[in-house]
DNA sequence: GTCTATATCAGGATAGAC
DNA sequence: GTCTATCCTGATATAGAC
């Protein structure tokens, strides 16, 4: 069965809701905001969505069933364990590209949403993403091309660190693309920034 | 001339209300929270600040004043380029140890903080660190101990944020010593994760 | 230095007309 | 699908008593 017309006018609302979530935070978010953002009165949003809550809801589930399963795609693929850790990266500067808005609203509310029953599967999505980056680098490991000295706790928040706080400042048509901002972060990474003469 | 006696209470209060900013949020603290936590009602804290905003303001600019002034004290110094780095990282690790609340409010708040005039100062701050950890990457470039490929403005943002988020998931008591981090954290960045057989 | 009491305002949400 | 009108709650801040 086709979605009814009135889901793009529900995802043009959402997109809205989406950049003024991610630019001034949920909580600093009116609903007279979003409405003004989209030319209408705050009552008329509640023709579309439950409540503010509702709508950061479906902005972040539809995002991350996206993004987790991209990841899923790279551990059950055949590259080889580098390969995939690189991968990893690079799908996620991709992703801070094509969905700049939604990770900023994860990365900066997630631990505010969670207070709340309803977003309790945040917690789960957190828990999965460690999974990703250890089963990565315990994978590079065991092949030999990672070290092994490191504390695999701290390595994992390192990356995890460093990939997604770009979001912070990244905005595409900026000096660099996404794909040149991977490539260096993982030089960096990979080699360090000592050089060696 | 010595700090009367009520400059205490107030120190109490800014402590009180920092861990509160820091765990849930400014926008999102309460003044009702603040004075629950120190046991009195919210009209009484009105007698030690004019407002909320003045708390988190104090709050900022004592910080601050501290950590920049390390900083100074470290690029001024004559360790060797490499080792300036390795201090900047640990004194900004150590900070996050001892001033938790006070970085979580910084890195989380900044940007909202920054739609108000009487926080345009941390605009100022933001660039006072650009130009601190640029001017430490230069000098181990110039001296010839750092890579000399990279983007300095991507190394730099690299830099910045991996030192500053970690304040996210840091606690004290942890598995981990903050001089432990840095030290990992350090090995990282200079040497890299891949391994050279 | 804290409390009582309260003014004032903004924000989320609802009901029913158009 | 949007608007009008409005309810209700919770939040900052104030004034003056104790």
């Amino acid at each position: 069965m086709p979605e009814p017309v009135s889901a793009t006018r529900r995802e043009e609302l959402l997109a809205i809701a989406a950049g003024l979530f991610a630019e001034k935070g949920f909580k600093n978010t009116t609903v007279r905001d979003i409405a003004d953002a989209a030319g209408i009165l705050s009552g008329s949003l509640y023709h579309h969505f439950d409540s503010k809550e509702s709508m950061v809801d479906e902005i972040l589930q539809t995002f991350q069933t996206e993004l987790f399963g991209q990841y899923e795609d790279i551990i059950a693929g055949d590259l080889d364990p580098l390969a995939k850790l690189e991968r990893a990266v690079v799908v996620s500067f991709e992703t801070i590209d094509k969905h700049r808005d939604e990770v900023a609203i994860f990365q900066n509310e997630a631990a505010y949403l969670l207070t709340f029953d309803r977003f309790s599967y945040l917690a789960e999505r957190n828990r999965q993403s460690r999974e990703v980056w250890l089963t990565l680098l315990q994978g590079g490991i065991d092949a030999g091309v990672l070290r092994d000295d490191l504390d695999l706790e701290l390595t994992y928040r390192f990356i995890r660190d460093t990939v997604w706080v770009a979001v912070s400042w990244y905005r595409p048509g900026g000096r660099h693309t996404h794909t040149e901002i991977a490539r260096q972060y993982l030089s960096i990474l990979l080699e360090g920034i000592h050089h060696h003469a």
